[in-house]
RNA sequence: GCCUACAUAGCUCAGUCGGUAGAGCAUGCGGCUGUUAACCGCAGUGUCAUAGGUUCGAGUCCUAUUGUGGGCG
Protein backbone atom coordinates (compact mmCIF):
# COMPACT_ATOMS: atom_id res chain seq x y z
CA UNK A 1 0.00 0.00 0.00
CA UNK A 2 1.65 3.09 -1.05
CA UNK A 3 -1.15 5.28 0.14
CA UNK A 4 -4.85 5.60 1.41
CA UNK A 5 -7.14 8.64 0.94
CA UNK A 6 -10.45 8.34 2.67
CA UNK A 7 -13.17 11.03 2.79
CA UNK A 8 -14.39 11.46 6.26
CA UNK A 9 -17.22 14.15 5.70
CA UNK A 10 -18.68 15.62 2.52
CA UNK A 11 -20.43 19.21 2.79
CA UNK A 12 -21.60 19.51 -0.97
CA UNK A 13 -18.07 19.53 -2.87
CA UNK A 14 -16.17 20.34 -0.14
CA UNK A 15 -14.68 17.16 1.51
CA UNK A 16 -12.48 16.34 4.49
CA UNK A 17 -10.54 13.25 3.89
CA UNK A 18 -7.44 11.77 5.46
CA UNK A 19 -4.54 10.64 3.90
CA UNK A 20 -2.15 7.63 5.02
CA UNK A 21 0.99 8.31 3.81
CA UNK A 22 4.27 6.24 4.57
CA UNK A 23 5.58 9.89 6.49
CA UNK A 24 2.25 9.47 8.30
CA UNK A 25 -1.42 11.43 7.82
CA UNK A 26 -2.73 14.21 6.43
CA UNK A 27 -6.12 15.57 6.99
CA UNK A 28 -7.56 17.44 3.72
CA UNK A 29 -8.33 20.33 3.14
CA UNK A 30 -4.62 21.03 4.19
CA UNK A 31 -2.44 24.01 3.46
CA UNK A 32 1.06 22.82 2.63
CA UNK A 33 3.90 25.28 4.11
CA UNK A 34 6.54 26.38 1.52
CA UNK A 35 9.89 25.46 2.30
CA UNK A 36 11.46 26.02 -1.50
CA UNK A 37 14.49 25.55 -0.75
CA UNK A 38 14.52 22.94 2.33
CA UNK A 39 13.77 26.33 4.68
CA UNK A 40 10.90 28.29 5.43
CA UNK A 41 11.98 31.53 4.49
CA UNK A 42 11.92 33.46 7.92
CA UNK A 43 13.83 31.87 10.04
CA UNK A 44 11.96 29.16 10.78
CA UNK A 45 12.74 26.06 11.86
CA UNK A 46 10.77 22.43 11.76
CA UNK A 47 10.36 22.47 15.56
CA UNK A 48 8.51 25.97 14.64
CA UNK A 49 6.66 23.87 11.88
CA UNK A 50 5.54 20.96 14.48
CA UNK A 51 4.41 23.65 17.23
CA UNK A 52 2.05 25.73 14.47
CA UNK A 53 0.72 22.49 13.40
CA UNK A 54 2.35 22.15 9.61
CA UNK A 55 1.06 18.83 8.42
CA UNK A 56 2.94 19.32 4.59
CA UNK A 57 6.22 20.79 3.73
CA UNK A 58 6.85 22.00 0.07
CA UNK A 59 10.52 21.92 -0.93
CA UNK A 60 11.53 22.97 -4.65
CA UNK A 61 13.06 20.24 -7.76
CA UNK A 62 14.95 22.78 -9.51
CA UNK A 63 16.02 25.04 -6.30
CA UNK A 64 17.40 22.15 -4.56
CA UNK A 65 19.15 20.95 -7.63
CA UNK A 66 21.13 24.08 -7.92
CA UNK A 67 21.33 24.33 -3.82
CA UNK A 68 22.65 22.59 -2.63
CA UNK A 69 22.19 19.46 -4.93
CA UNK A 70 20.08 16.34 -4.64
CA UNK A 71 22.76 13.86 -5.28
CA UNK A 72 24.17 14.94 -1.78
CA UNK A 73 20.67 15.09 -0.17
CA UNK A 74 20.26 11.53 -1.40
CA UNK A 75 23.49 11.03 0.47
CA UNK A 76 22.40 11.93 3.20
CA UNK A 77 19.40 9.85 3.50
CA UNK A 78 16.67 12.06 2.25
CA UNK A 79 15.07 15.48 2.37
CA UNK A 80 13.44 14.00 5.77
CA UNK A 81 16.57 13.74 7.57
CA UNK A 82 18.29 16.46 5.83
CA UNK A 83 15.85 18.58 7.37
CA UNK A 84 14.69 17.12 10.75
CA UNK A 85 11.34 16.28 9.26
CA UNK A 86 9.60 13.06 9.55
CA UNK A 87 6.05 14.53 8.53
CA UNK A 88 4.96 14.39 4.71
CA UNK A 89 6.89 16.19 1.97
CA UNK A 90 5.89 17.42 -1.35
CA UNK A 91 8.00 18.52 -3.82
CA UNK A 92 7.23 20.64 -7.05
CA UNK A 93 8.61 19.42 -10.22
CA UNK A 94 10.45 22.69 -11.34
CA UNK A 95 7.42 23.60 -13.44
CA UNK A 96 6.58 26.37 -12.42
CA UNK A 97 10.29 27.48 -13.13
CA UNK A 98 9.67 27.11 -16.19
CA UNK A 99 6.94 30.16 -16.20
CA UNK A 100 8.95 32.31 -13.15
CA UNK A 101 12.17 32.05 -14.89
CA UNK A 102 10.90 32.24 -18.59
CA UNK A 103 13.61 34.74 -19.43
CA UNK A 104 16.35 32.18 -18.17
CA UNK A 105 14.94 28.87 -20.49
CA UNK A 106 14.32 27.70 -23.33
CA UNK A 107 11.92 25.09 -24.27
CA UNK A 108 11.85 21.73 -26.02
CA UNK A 109 10.11 18.06 -26.31
CA UNK A 110 12.70 16.42 -24.77
CA UNK A 111 12.62 19.36 -21.80
CA UNK A 112 13.95 22.54 -20.44
CA UNK A 113 17.32 23.98 -21.00
CA UNK A 114 17.43 26.67 -17.45
CA UNK A 115 20.11 29.46 -17.28
CA UNK A 116 20.72 28.66 -13.04
CA UNK A 117 19.37 31.64 -11.75
CA UNK A 118 22.35 31.93 -9.46
CA UNK A 119 25.54 31.56 -11.73
CA UNK A 120 24.19 31.09 -15.02
CA UNK A 121 25.56 27.47 -16.00
CA UNK A 122 23.30 25.67 -17.92
CA UNK A 123 21.01 23.13 -16.44
CA UNK A 124 19.00 20.36 -18.32
CA UNK A 125 15.26 19.45 -16.64
CA UNK A 126 13.31 16.85 -18.68
CA UNK A 127 10.57 14.48 -16.97
CA UNK A 128 13.01 11.97 -16.22
CA UNK A 129 15.66 14.38 -14.86
CA UNK A 130 12.74 15.79 -12.73
CA UNK A 131 11.74 12.76 -10.97
CA UNK A 132 15.17 11.28 -10.56
CA UNK A 133 15.97 14.85 -8.44
CA UNK A 134 12.43 14.21 -6.32
CA UNK A 135 13.36 10.39 -5.76
CA UNK A 136 16.73 11.36 -5.04
CA UNK A 137 14.94 13.80 -2.10
CA UNK A 138 12.22 11.06 -1.57
CA UNK A 139 9.38 13.30 -0.68
CA UNK A 140 6.47 11.93 0.11
CA UNK A 141 4.73 13.42 -2.95
CA UNK A 142 6.96 14.12 -6.46
CA UNK A 143 4.92 16.04 -8.78
CA UNK A 144 5.10 15.95 -12.53
CA UNK A 145 7.18 17.75 -14.17
CA UNK A 146 5.09 20.78 -16.35
CA UNK A 147 4.58 23.53 -17.92
CA UNK A 148 2.92 26.30 -16.44
CA UNK A 149 1.80 28.50 -19.05
CA UNK A 150 0.96 32.23 -18.56
CA UNK A 151 -2.86 32.55 -17.99
CA UNK A 152 -3.31 34.99 -20.95
CA UNK A 153 -0.81 32.79 -23.62
CA UNK A 154 -2.51 32.68 -26.62
CA UNK A 155 -5.00 29.10 -27.28
CA UNK A 156 -2.57 27.69 -30.21
CA UNK A 157 0.22 28.09 -27.51
CA UNK A 158 -1.96 26.37 -24.95
CA UNK A 159 -2.69 23.82 -27.09
CA UNK A 160 1.02 22.90 -27.97
CA UNK A 161 1.90 23.12 -24.37
CA UNK A 162 -0.67 21.05 -22.70
CA UNK A 163 -0.01 18.59 -25.58
CA UNK A 164 3.84 18.36 -24.14
CA UNK A 165 2.95 18.52 -20.69
CA UNK A 166 0.44 15.01 -21.28
CA UNK A 167 3.32 13.70 -22.97
CA UNK A 168 5.81 14.55 -20.44
CA UNK A 169 3.24 13.00 -17.61
CA UNK A 170 3.58 9.98 -19.68
CA UNK A 171 7.14 10.07 -19.01
CA UNK A 172 7.38 11.09 -15.71
CA UNK A 173 4.90 8.01 -14.55
CA UNK A 174 6.94 5.57 -16.41
CA UNK A 175 10.21 7.43 -14.61
CA UNK A 176 9.10 7.19 -11.13
CA UNK A 177 7.98 3.45 -11.75
CA UNK A 178 11.41 2.92 -12.84
CA UNK A 179 12.99 4.38 -9.70
CA UNK A 180 10.00 2.90 -7.53
CA UNK A 181 11.91 -0.45 -7.97
CA UNK A 182 15.64 0.15 -7.53
CA UNK A 183 17.06 -0.76 -4.12
CA UNK A 184 18.90 2.70 -3.86
CA UNK A 185 15.68 4.20 -3.92
CA UNK A 186 15.17 6.26 -0.29
CA UNK A 187 11.31 6.04 -0.71
CA UNK A 188 10.48 3.63 -3.06
CA UNK A 189 6.43 4.24 -2.04
CA UNK A 190 6.89 7.82 -3.59
CA UNK A 191 3.86 9.04 -5.03
CA UNK A 192 3.41 10.58 -8.14
CA UNK A 193 0.41 14.02 -9.00
CA UNK A 194 0.14 14.75 -12.35
CA UNK A 195 -0.96 18.04 -13.43
CA UNK A 196 -4.10 20.32 -15.25
CA UNK A 197 -3.12 22.81 -17.48
CA UNK A 198 -4.96 24.35 -20.33
CA UNK A 199 -4.79 28.39 -19.11
CA UNK A 200 -8.27 29.48 -18.70
CA UNK A 201 -9.94 27.73 -21.83
CA UNK A 202 -12.70 25.21 -20.83
CA UNK A 203 -12.49 22.62 -23.94
CA UNK A 204 -8.36 22.12 -23.19
CA UNK A 205 -8.81 22.18 -19.17
CA UNK A 206 -11.70 19.91 -19.87
CA UNK A 207 -10.26 17.61 -22.63
CA UNK A 208 -6.70 17.92 -20.29
CA UNK A 209 -8.19 16.67 -16.93
CA UNK A 210 -10.06 13.54 -18.89
CA UNK A 211 -7.02 12.33 -20.69
CA UNK A 212 -4.91 12.44 -17.38
CA UNK A 213 -7.73 11.09 -14.96
CA UNK A 214 -7.31 7.81 -17.03
CA UNK A 215 -3.90 7.79 -16.26
CA UNK A 216 -3.92 6.62 -12.71
CA UNK A 217 -2.35 9.08 -10.93
CA UNK A 218 -2.12 9.41 -7.09
CA UNK A 219 -3.24 12.59 -7.09
CA UNK A 220 -4.02 15.16 -9.39
CA UNK A 221 -3.37 19.12 -9.24
CA UNK A 222 -4.68 22.18 -10.93
CA UNK A 223 -1.63 24.50 -12.35
CA UNK A 224 -1.40 27.12 -13.92
CA UNK A 225 -3.92 29.53 -12.44
CA UNK A 226 -3.11 32.46 -9.98
CA UNK A 227 -0.46 33.50 -13.06
CA UNK A 228 -2.70 36.77 -14.29
CA UNK A 229 -6.25 35.41 -14.67
CA UNK A 230 -8.63 36.94 -12.22
CA UNK A 231 -10.15 35.83 -9.35
CA UNK A 232 -13.76 35.12 -11.10
CA UNK A 233 -11.90 32.90 -13.92
CA UNK A 234 -10.03 30.52 -11.79
CA UNK A 235 -12.91 29.70 -9.76
CA UNK A 236 -14.87 29.19 -12.94
CA UNK A 237 -11.77 27.08 -14.31
CA UNK A 238 -12.22 24.84 -10.92
CA UNK A 239 -15.94 24.78 -11.42
CA UNK A 240 -15.30 23.47 -15.27
CA UNK A 241 -12.45 21.46 -14.13
CA UNK A 242 -12.53 19.30 -10.67
CA UNK A 243 -15.40 17.48 -11.74
CA UNK A 244 -13.47 15.86 -14.64
CA UNK A 245 -10.76 14.66 -11.36
CA UNK A 246 -11.00 11.45 -9.97
CA UNK A 247 -13.07 12.11 -7.04
CA UNK A 248 -11.34 9.45 -4.79
CA UNK A 249 -8.16 10.88 -5.38
CA UNK A 250 -6.43 14.13 -3.78
CA UNK A 251 -7.16 17.46 -5.72
CA UNK A 252 -4.21 19.89 -5.31
CA UNK A 253 -5.00 23.58 -6.94
CA UNK A 254 -0.96 25.00 -7.22
CA UNK A 255 0.60 27.88 -6.06
CA UNK A 256 -3.22 29.64 -4.11
CA UNK A 257 -3.57 31.30 -2.30
CA UNK A 258 -5.23 33.98 -0.34
CA UNK A 259 -7.68 33.07 2.66
CA UNK A 260 -10.75 33.60 0.42
CA UNK A 261 -9.10 31.94 -2.69
CA UNK A 262 -8.59 28.50 -0.28
CA UNK A 263 -12.32 28.98 1.21
CA UNK A 264 -13.42 29.37 -2.41
CA UNK A 265 -12.08 26.44 -4.05
CA UNK A 266 -12.55 24.26 -0.95
CA UNK A 267 -16.16 24.54 -1.45
CA UNK A 268 -15.55 23.58 -5.37
CA UNK A 269 -13.68 20.16 -4.32
CA UNK A 270 -10.28 20.86 -3.86
CA UNK A 271 -8.42 19.64 -1.13
CA UNK A 272 -4.56 20.54 -1.41
CA UNK A 273 -3.13 24.33 -1.00
CA UNK A 274 0.25 25.99 -1.52
CA UNK A 275 1.51 29.44 -1.64
CA UNK A 276 3.51 31.76 -0.54
CA UNK A 277 1.47 34.39 0.71
CA UNK A 278 1.96 34.15 4.37
CA UNK A 279 5.59 33.30 4.04
CA UNK A 280 6.78 36.18 1.91
CA UNK A 281 3.57 38.58 3.51
CA UNK A 282 5.31 37.90 6.52
CA UNK A 283 8.86 38.98 5.75
CA UNK A 284 7.08 42.20 3.77
CA UNK A 285 5.20 42.92 7.23
CA UNK A 286 1.98 41.67 5.94
CA UNK A 287 -0.21 39.97 8.48
CA UNK A 288 -3.49 38.11 8.03
CA UNK A 289 -6.12 37.88 10.84
CA UNK A 290 -9.92 37.36 10.26
CA UNK A 291 -10.38 40.89 9.95
CA UNK A 292 -8.11 41.11 6.95
CA UNK A 293 -4.55 41.77 6.29
CA UNK A 294 -2.73 44.04 8.17
CA UNK A 295 0.13 45.71 6.95
CA UNK A 296 2.48 46.22 10.42
CA UNK A 297 4.65 48.74 8.93
CA UNK A 298 1.81 51.11 8.85
CA UNK A 299 2.27 54.03 10.97
CA UNK A 300 -0.90 53.94 12.89
CA UNK A 301 0.56 50.68 14.54
CA UNK A 302 3.58 52.59 16.26
CA UNK A 303 2.20 52.64 19.72
CA UNK A 304 -0.41 49.35 19.14
CA UNK A 305 -0.03 47.55 22.48
CA UNK A 306 -2.56 44.49 21.04
CA UNK A 307 -1.00 41.55 19.39
CA UNK A 308 -1.74 41.12 15.85
CA UNK A 309 -4.65 38.96 16.18
CA UNK A 310 -6.85 38.83 19.54
CA UNK A 311 -7.25 35.65 21.01
CA UNK A 312 -4.48 33.62 18.66
CA UNK A 313 -2.68 31.38 19.92
CA UNK A 314 0.93 31.89 17.70
CA UNK A 315 4.27 32.50 19.41
CA UNK A 316 4.03 35.83 18.02
CA UNK A 317 0.57 36.49 19.29
CA UNK A 318 0.99 35.08 22.97
CA UNK A 319 4.31 37.08 23.68
CA UNK A 320 4.46 40.24 21.46
CA UNK A 321 2.61 43.70 20.81
CA UNK A 322 2.02 45.17 17.13
CA UNK A 323 3.99 47.94 18.19
CA UNK A 324 7.25 45.62 19.29
CA UNK A 325 6.92 43.76 15.76
CA UNK A 326 6.85 47.31 13.74
CA UNK A 327 9.61 48.49 15.19
CA UNK A 328 11.71 45.09 14.79
CA UNK A 329 10.50 45.32 11.01
CA UNK A 330 11.43 48.76 10.45
CA UNK A 331 15.19 48.05 12.36
CA UNK A 332 15.16 45.15 9.87
CA UNK A 333 15.67 42.93 12.50
CA UNK A 334 15.01 38.91 11.86
CA UNK A 335 12.96 38.45 14.49
CA UNK A 336 10.47 40.79 13.39
CA UNK A 337 9.59 38.56 10.14
CA UNK A 338 10.26 35.46 11.66
CA UNK A 339 6.97 36.52 13.92
CA UNK A 340 4.59 37.39 11.19
CA UNK A 341 5.79 34.60 9.08
CA UNK A 342 5.11 32.19 12.35
CA UNK A 343 1.82 34.37 12.60
CA UNK A 344 0.76 33.95 9.16
CA UNK A 345 1.40 30.08 9.04
CA UNK A 346 -0.48 29.94 12.02
CA UNK A 347 -3.37 31.16 10.80
CA UNK A 348 -3.48 29.71 7.33
CA UNK A 349 -3.06 26.39 9.12
CA UNK A 350 -5.92 27.43 11.47
CA UNK A 351 -8.00 28.24 8.90
CA UNK A 352 -7.49 25.05 7.15
CA UNK A 353 -8.62 23.28 10.91
CA UNK A 354 -11.55 25.09 11.22
CA UNK A 355 -12.53 24.49 7.74
CA UNK A 356 -12.26 20.36 8.18
CA UNK A 357 -14.45 21.35 10.79
CA UNK A 358 -17.07 23.02 9.61
CA UNK A 359 -17.53 19.87 6.88
CA UNK A 360 -17.67 17.80 9.69
CA UNK A 361 -20.40 19.93 11.13
CA UNK A 362 -22.31 20.08 7.21
CA UNK A 363 -21.81 23.83 7.93
CA UNK A 364 -19.12 24.56 5.27
CA UNK A 365 -21.20 27.34 3.69
CA UNK A 366 -22.08 29.17 6.57
CA UNK A 367 -18.53 29.06 7.87
CA UNK A 368 -17.48 30.15 4.74
CA UNK A 369 -19.50 33.56 4.52
CA UNK A 370 -18.75 34.31 8.06
CA UNK A 371 -15.19 34.13 7.85
CA UNK A 372 -15.43 36.11 4.36
CA UNK A 373 -17.96 38.72 5.49
CA UNK A 374 -15.42 39.29 8.79
CA UNK A 375 -12.30 39.47 6.22
CA UNK A 376 -14.59 42.61 4.45
CA UNK A 377 -13.38 46.32 4.21
CA UNK A 378 -9.37 44.63 4.09
CA UNK A 379 -7.60 43.31 0.90
CA UNK A 380 -7.05 39.46 0.82
C1' G B 1 46.49 84.51 15.30
C1' C B 2 47.64 82.73 10.16
C1' C B 3 46.62 79.24 6.11
C1' U B 4 43.17 75.92 4.00
C1' A B 5 38.75 73.02 2.93
C1' C B 6 33.75 72.66 3.54
C1' A B 7 28.40 74.62 4.37
C1' U B 8 22.60 71.95 -0.87
C1' A B 9 16.22 67.31 1.54
C1' G B 10 15.61 64.36 8.27
C1' C B 11 21.00 62.05 7.35
C1' U B 12 25.32 61.33 3.85
C1' C B 13 26.39 63.72 -0.43
C1' A B 14 26.07 64.85 -6.31
C1' G B 15 25.23 69.31 -8.98
C1' U B 16 28.81 69.93 -15.95
C1' C B 17 30.08 75.95 -19.59
C1' G B 18 26.18 80.56 -14.80
C1' G B 19 19.78 79.06 -17.20
C1' U B 20 15.74 78.97 -9.89
C1' A B 21 18.28 71.48 -7.86
C1' G B 22 19.14 65.59 -7.76
C1' A B 23 20.67 60.47 -5.71
C1' G B 24 21.21 56.86 -1.76
C1' C B 25 19.46 56.13 2.96
C1' A B 26 15.48 57.55 6.19
C1' U B 27 10.05 58.70 6.26
C1' G B 28 4.85 57.70 4.36
C1' C B 29 1.95 54.42 1.29
C1' G B 30 1.15 50.39 -2.10
C1' G B 31 2.20 45.64 -4.58
C1' C B 32 3.52 40.44 -4.10
C1' U B 33 -0.49 33.57 -5.49
C1' G B 34 3.44 25.55 -7.44
C1' U B 35 9.56 32.03 -4.12
C1' U B 36 15.09 34.66 -9.13
C1' A B 37 11.34 38.44 -3.78
C1' A B 38 14.20 40.37 4.30
C1' C B 39 11.99 42.23 -2.55
C1' C B 40 9.79 45.74 -6.04
C1' G B 41 7.06 50.24 -6.99
C1' C B 42 5.02 55.15 -5.87
C1' A B 43 5.00 59.72 -3.00
C1' G B 44 6.44 64.02 0.10
C1' U B 45 10.19 67.44 1.89
C1' G B 46 14.72 72.33 0.13
C1' U B 47 14.95 80.73 2.57
C1' C B 48 21.20 75.80 -1.77
C1' A B 49 24.76 78.94 5.93
C1' U B 50 23.97 84.67 6.19
C1' A B 51 24.50 89.58 3.90
C1' G B 52 26.02 92.15 -0.20
C1' G B 53 28.08 92.44 -5.34
C1' U B 54 28.73 91.11 -10.81
C1' U B 55 25.03 89.44 -14.45
C1' C B 56 19.21 89.53 -18.49
C1' G B 57 19.85 85.37 -15.05
C1' A B 58 23.91 82.88 -9.36
C1' G B 59 23.72 76.51 -5.69
C1' U B 60 27.62 77.72 -9.34
C1' C B 61 31.67 83.79 -10.11
C1' C B 62 33.48 87.96 -6.41
C1' U B 63 33.56 90.21 -1.21
C1' A B 64 32.45 90.08 3.86
C1' U B 65 30.38 87.55 8.03
C1' U B 66 29.06 83.10 10.82
C1' G B 67 29.77 77.93 11.73
C1' U B 68 32.50 73.24 11.18
C1' G B 69 36.90 70.18 9.96
C1' G B 70 42.22 70.00 8.96
C1' G B 71 47.20 72.22 9.05
C1' C B 72 50.83 75.82 11.02
C1' G B 73 52.03 78.56 15.22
Amino acid sequence: MKYSYKIVARDRLARHARMETVHGVIETPVFMNVGTVGAIKGAVSTDDLREIGTQVELSNTYHLHVRTGDQLIHDFGGLHRFMNWDRPILTDSGGFQVFSLAGLRKIKEEGVTFASHIDGHRIFMGPEESMQIQSNLASTIAMAFDECAPALADREYVINSVARTTRWLERCRTEMARLNSLDSTINREQLLFGINQGAIFDDIRIDHAKRIAEMDMDGYAVGGLAVGESHEQMYHVLEETVPYLPSDRPTYLMGVGTPANILEAVDRGVDFFDCVYPTRNGRHGNVYTNRGKLNLFNKKYELDPEPIEEGCGCPACRSYSRAYIRHLLKAGEMLGMRLCVLHNLYFYNTMMSEIRDAIDKGNYAAYKAHKLAGMEGEKQ
